[in-house]
DNA sequence: ACGAAAACAATAATCGTTTTCAATTAAATG
DNA sequence: CATTTAATTGAAAACGATTATTGTTTTCGT
């Protein structure tokens, strides 16, 4: 149970300049492409586990889907959603109708905002993640 | 540019059915899996493409990631996305810290309701999509 | 009932990501 | 230092989810 420190490697070192330097939330292949400038010989698999590595231990964040599957509901009213962790499931987040609406109208207008500042807003997506109720009964 | 109805196949019937009463947010696996037993000869193809036709009509609706690669950022503090469909880049959302600030305690609030309703919430992601300034000046 | 268009089943291909494993390198020990 | 131990690497294969392709079958307006 002994929590084992971060090497720093010389890949690990130059993955994270690079990262910093390219600035926006590139893709794992676009760092890669900028990392195999100065490193020819880095494989692919090299920068997906060191960018885990630096994100886990807190020197970037990682930016992912909840869940990366596609799935359909029957519901097609407005409201949000929650993945267990556990079982796997997604759920409907446990919010009464007055909570989603104050929530609908709060986000509705960050929208509003974000379209005065020239973007073009199609939509969002809330997702909340952790553990489901009838898992925590465990 | 004729918008052709949708045609109400057989399969399409049964799927929407066993969607509804699967009820919980499904995959297309299983959709796919409860589905075969009536129509054995079904193809996974056909449950996708679907399930696709069904919500583009509005029968059900996709929950799927905004984005489904992972990506990376040096700044490690709380904030939103924008995701741009057009040049398919992650900026960050703009909007001031007061605004992420007030946004930010507002879904904490919601999350405390979650948690006293029995869930576990261990975070959330607040993705907007859509078209961003640099690309809508064009 | 006929025929064009749409949808189908089966299969292969693609995409992003993870795993495996032998070789290398870093850190810990003496 | 030299030696031992353990983590990390590169290369390749495997993986799961999704999409594309190809003939065949079905739907539906006429
Ligand atoms: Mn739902
Ligand atoms: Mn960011
Ligand atoms: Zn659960
Ligand atoms: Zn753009």
């Amino acid at each position: 149970m002994e929590k084992v420190p971060m090497r720093i490697t010389y890949q690990r070192k130059i993955i994270l300049e690079e990262l910093k330097n390219l600035g926006n939330h590139p893709t794992v292949d676009e760092v890669y492409m900028v990392v195999k400038k100065r490193l020819p010989k880095i494989s692919m698999s090299t920068v997906y586990r060191s960018l885990e590595v630096l994100s886990k231990n807190g020197f970037i964040k990682k930016i992912e889907p909840v869940d990366t599957q596609k799935r359909f509901d029957d519901n097609t009213s407005t409201h949000y959603h929650f993945y267990c962790k556990n079982c796997e499931k997604m759920k409907d987040a446990p919010l009464k109708p007055e909570m989603v609406k104050k929530l609908e109208k709060e986000i509705g207008a960050i929208e509003k905002i974000m379209e005065g500042n020239g973007y073009k807003v199609d939509g969002y997506t809330l997702e909340f993640f952790g553990t489901c109720k009838s898992c925590e009964q465990k």
